[in-house]
DNA sequence: TCTCTGCGTTGAAACGTTTCATGCGCGTGA
DNA sequence: TCACGCGCATGAAACGTTTCAACGCAGAGA
């Protein structure tokens, strides 16, 4: 149905060999043939086919992608960056979304292992050391995104400072009682940024922290703990929120905003983590911890690249710095 | 440096094509054989490998699909329900972004060709008709995705309905002088929605609508097109936008809410695309029209396969209904 | 004239899988 | 007892590419 190599060869009245060439090292066939060779291709619209190409050379151009959530914007912003990266030197990027699970995650491995990628970006739902280790044994370096690793070179964001300048932003208003409403503690930089409040927290004896656990970084997810936090008799009420994700922050502003009674940031102060687009154009504009999310993309791509063509590498890890945005939500004043 | 097939075969003391059998027609082969070769197997840390297959197949099991823009949640969720109904059958889905740029929408469905896909979705930027007609020749089905055709399968949004939605609530508020803000009308869909609001005005002699095209349908963009309008004088400026979707809408909000001094829905009301999970917690909540992103999604895939495997079958278009929902960007009182 | 170089081209091997015609051994019915 | 059918297992062929050792040939140098 599909023309092949050999279609072309004999067209052209060549051998397949030196139609390879054509296709993959021009300077070694003479322009007079190359030029027959290219009308074959035209007239037979020939297209190469990836699979025999990749069995060929053992392993795929493509670039492997599992991210937690694609559908925020924190992750699709990565992904971009790295797109980009993969696209300048000739990789196409595979995109997989574990949704934070770790069989799912399990499954992209599985399939990026079959298909042997030319590497694999990963940020950790579960527990994934091993099993990169094992792709790594069969030829398949990986670059851990937005977590560091002691076994795999990593790029990641400081999230203990990111943590420590979002309570320390809180406290340096004066708030005194604060909540940290987050995802999973499994989630490692759920955990951190809790890390980095905490030290924080433990330079300031009157200040407290409380930690509001959901099952997901989602916008739904926010919602539930705001409403939870709405409910409480005001005395009993945190005076500050901090945030596991911009998302999060969205949901409990909210369900504080909107439905509850509770002015913000008059009541409570709150900010969020990642500065996504949204952050600035809600309710109250959201004050956030920014992270280079392109960047982050991008150098793990750059990395990854290197490795796969040299994997006697050393590992490394790139630990990118995060950023105060202040706006409304943590504002001395209530915007307006 | 992988163990192959025949590998395992000799490890089982069976041949090649029964560890073939094991592997995919295990009623075929006895069972104590077929425990052999399992054992050999997990020994050897055997993982198929899928360019082989693939070749052998001479298609490959994953699904292409190229989407105007990742990032905007519209199409992430459309992309979630497609992903999901994929898994479902066992194929992946790879995800390409064009950015609304047809020369990377050619790209990837260059790219699609070489590897073979099993089956092609696109929400097009360019006239992409004769490619994919050169695609269905080659053996690659595919299907339109958020745009009807003469030629392909569709699964799309009655985006002339949605335009008489938007506009008909916003003439029912008593609005006259209306400015669509947009991206470019090449578009389908900025266009029919275009059209749709068009139709609306036809029926009404004292209601007028500008166009305010931008480059793109981005966040940035609407801010841009909002500070134009915020700019105006009071008398010269429209009493209500419709924005071609929901991140355009969110940059207009952003602008003339917070540098221009244009209370919303006061001044001027707005009324957004997709009804993104963001739009309910924007500064002001913004009306929307809703699509049924995942569903499309969920739907493509579904035509699409069965395209795959019957490919005889007629074309199919299917089309969902949007949905007004109201928020205060539009309420008849200003919010608060 | 003969040999040596180097350029262009050739054709076969190899990549790892699936498929399919073939073969073998055993029990069953005639 | 023989033929037959049935259940399993076999191994070669095929998929389409790239690579590589080998080859032919023309021109240069001896």
């Amino acid at each position: 149905m599909n023309a092949s190599v050999k279609d072309v060869a004999a067209r052209a009245g060549v051998s397949v060999g030196t139609v390879s060439n054509v296709l993959n090292r021009p300077d070694k066939v003479s322009p007079a043939t190359a030029q027959r060779v290219h009308a074959a291709i035209a007239e037979l619209g020939f297209v190469r086919n990836d699979a025999a190409r990749q069995l060929r050379a053992g392993r795929s151009r493509a670039i492997g992608m599992v991210l937690l959530d694609v559908a925020n914007p924190f992750f699709s912003e990565l992904a971009r960056g790295a797109e980009e990266r993969a696209v300048e030197s000739g990789h196409a990027l595979i995109l997989g979304n574990s949704d934070e699970k770790a069989d799912r995650e399990a499954r992209y491995l599985d399939l990026f292992e079959e298909q042997r990628m030319h590497g694999v970006l990963v940020s950790p739902a579960g527990d994934v050391d091993a099993r990169l280790e094992l792709l790594r044994e069969r030829g398949i370096p990986s670059v851990l995104v937005d977590r560091g690793s002691d076994a795999f070179s990593s790029v990641s964001v400081d999230d203990v400072a990111g943590g420590e300048l979002a309570v320390r932003h809180l406290v340096s208003l004066g708030r005194k009682r604060i909540a940290y409403v987050c995802g999973p503690l499994t989630i490692r930089q759920v955990a951190d940024r809790l890390e980095g409040a905490r030290r924080v927290v433990a330079q300031h004896p009157d200040v407290t922290i409380e930690v509001v656990s959901q099952a997901a970084l989602t916008v739904p997810a926010g919602a539930a703990a705001g409403t939870a936090l709405a409910a409480r008799a005001a005395a009993d009420r945190p005076d500050a929120v901090f945030a596991a994700n911009d998302l999060l922050a969205l949901g409990v502003l909210q369900s504080l905003v909107m439905l509850g009674d509770v002015s913000v940031p008059g009541d409570v102060a709150l900010i969020g983590y990642d500065d996504i687009a949204f952050a600035r154009s809600a309710v109250v504009p959201l004050t956030s911890i920014r992270q280079p999310s392109r960047a982050i993309g991008a150098t793990a791509v750059e990395i990854l690249l290197e490795e796969a063509a040299e994997p006697t590498l050393e590992k490394r890890a790139v630990v990118f710095q995060p950023e105060l945005v202040v706006r409304a939500s943590t504002a001395a004043t209530p915007w307006r």
